[in-house]
RNA sequence: GGAGAGGUUCCCAAGCGGCCAAAGGGGGCGGGCUGUAAACCCGCUGGUUUAUGCCUUCGGAGGUUCGAAUCCUCCCCUCUCCA
């Protein structure tokens, strides 16, 4: 184990905010005296099980603190997501059935241990100390928090003032989490900075029970692809850890400039020197901007899956936008037409390159459509039957074999 | 329980008897420009083999009317104030 200064070096790269920073420090001096690490706790919703971009700014940050000795506890909230955590955007969330949150839960594991060290992590079930609680002990929970503290959280103050639903249920939620510190007995949580409410809570939480407060840690929310909004499936503007190389590092290198140099401060593993060398370079023009976001992109694209499927994700990125080339695995189908000729709408929307005939009708007209390498611009247009690549768009090829 | 406000197309939000498939903005999509970048510019954004047609849509169910997102009745949901 290093000494506890240089530990919080590490760990104070890219967070937010530390409360309190102090008594990190003195968390990490006793560790490092008694030789006990430290108890890392984090928290994950089971509604979401596929993995994106951000949330490993987060599980990045558990990596250290695992590198540096201490123990993570890596906390599945199947219970608390059997309620349904109001985080989100205003809406009530649909809770989730024990089936569908173990399942998830499972997923969860899977992609996670990419970055954790799976021998290294204690991976619990919060359902397992809550379902064993009684009513009264429940109803005890209740009786910590009030409701005027309550709608200090953001979240609930929004909703309260632009007159939408607040079920007494999401109430519940936080005072759940806040237990969770209680029952680990955690000397550190990490969360979003969107967490800040909860994670107090479970400060809180400690207090009564006579335990000492944990150190609340928070990372920074990444923005997503479209470097507006925090990251989030819903909003569509996400990179999952498990989607296709090619995939990763195409959605990469469409992010913008500025976007780059935030996704290399929290996603990139070069050192602090290596990214202030790079901030100058691309400042002076020594450094192309599209050459820094090839490297990040084939970085990123490397840790989840290869060296080999990153070589081969930057070789097709090339050929297919700057050669305008094809890309190596156009999906091929078969059409079965009715006639000898076929109206091209009709293909486009049973193809699945369409979601109607209108909207193909539309994008034809607009120019976003060629067959076999020539603008289609006759929306009447009917084909006979043979082998065809058809191009929509400029990402999406189909192979049709009209039959 | 009482009084009031409100539920419109993916989201926000106008419309308050025909000119409404429904303004405007956001998002998305297509085109241009480029580094498939961002920004910017232009266009599109209910369905239907292409139609001054037909069908579905304005919380739900009925009703009034030649005609309803718009008026009436009942119901469901949300919020505010009072108890």
């Amino acid at each position: 184990m290093i000494e506890p200064e240089r530990q919080l070096d590490i760990i104070k790269r890219g967070v937010s905010e530390i409360i309190f920073e102090k008594e990190l420090l003195q968390k990490l001096t006793k560790s490092y005296e008694t030789k006990t690490p430290l108890k890392i706790k984090a928290g994950f919703d089971p509604t979401a099980p596929d993995i994106h971009l951000g949330h490993t700014v987060l599980i990045e940050k558990l990596r250290h603190f695992q590198e540096l000795g201490h123990q993570v506890y890596f906390l599945i909230g199947d219970f608390t997501g059997m309620i349904g955590d109001p985080t989100g955007r205003s809406e009530t969330r649909k809770p989730l059935t024990k089936e569908e949150v173990l399942k998830n839960a499972e997923t969860y594991k899977e992609q996670v241990f990419k970055i954790l060290d799976a021998n290294k992590t204690i991976v619990c079930f919060n359902s397992q100390w809550f379902e064993a609680m009684t009513a009264m002990e429940i109803v005890r929970l209740g009786s910590l928090e009030t409701v005027a503290r309550m709608l200090e959280r953001e979240d609930f103050k929004k909703r309260f003032q632009n007159q939408q639903p607040i079920s007494i249920l999401e109430f519940y939620y936080p005072l759940f989490q806040g237990y969770d510190s209680v029952h680990l007995q955690s000397d550190v949580e990490l969360g979003g900075t969107d967490q800040r409410f909860n994670l107090l809570m479970g400060r809180s939480m400690q207090k009564a029970f006579g335990q000492p407060e944990q150190v609340v840690i928070m990372m920074p929310l990444l923005e997503g692809t479209d470097g507006i909004q925090k990251m989030s499936k819903s909003f569509g503007n996400y990179i999952g850890i498990s989607e296709p190389p090619k995939e990763i590092y195409g959605k990469l290198m469409s992010i913008s400039d500025e976007l780059m140099i935030r996704y290399y401060e929290l996603l990139s593993h070069i050192s602090n020197e290596e990214l202030k060398a790079l901030k100058e370079g691309i400042k002076n023009g020594s450094i192309h901007p599209k050459k820094a976001k090839e490297d990040l992109a084939y970085e990123i694209t490397q840790r989840y899956w290869s060296k080999g499927h990153a070589d081969a994700a930057r070789e097709e990125f090339e050929r297919i936008f700057k050669s305008k080339g094809l890309p190596d695995d156009i999906p091929e189908v078969t059409y079965q037409s009715k006639d000898d000729e076929t109206w091209i709408a009709q293909i486009l929307k049973d193809t699945g390159l369409c979601q109607s005939t209108s909207e193909a009708i539309r994008l034809i007209k607009q120019g976003g459509l060629s067959i076999d390498d020539s603008k289609i611009l006759d929306a009447n247009l009917k084909i006979k039957k043979g082998q065809y690549l058809i191009k929509v768009g400029k990402r999406r090829f189909l192979r049709v074999l009209v039959k």
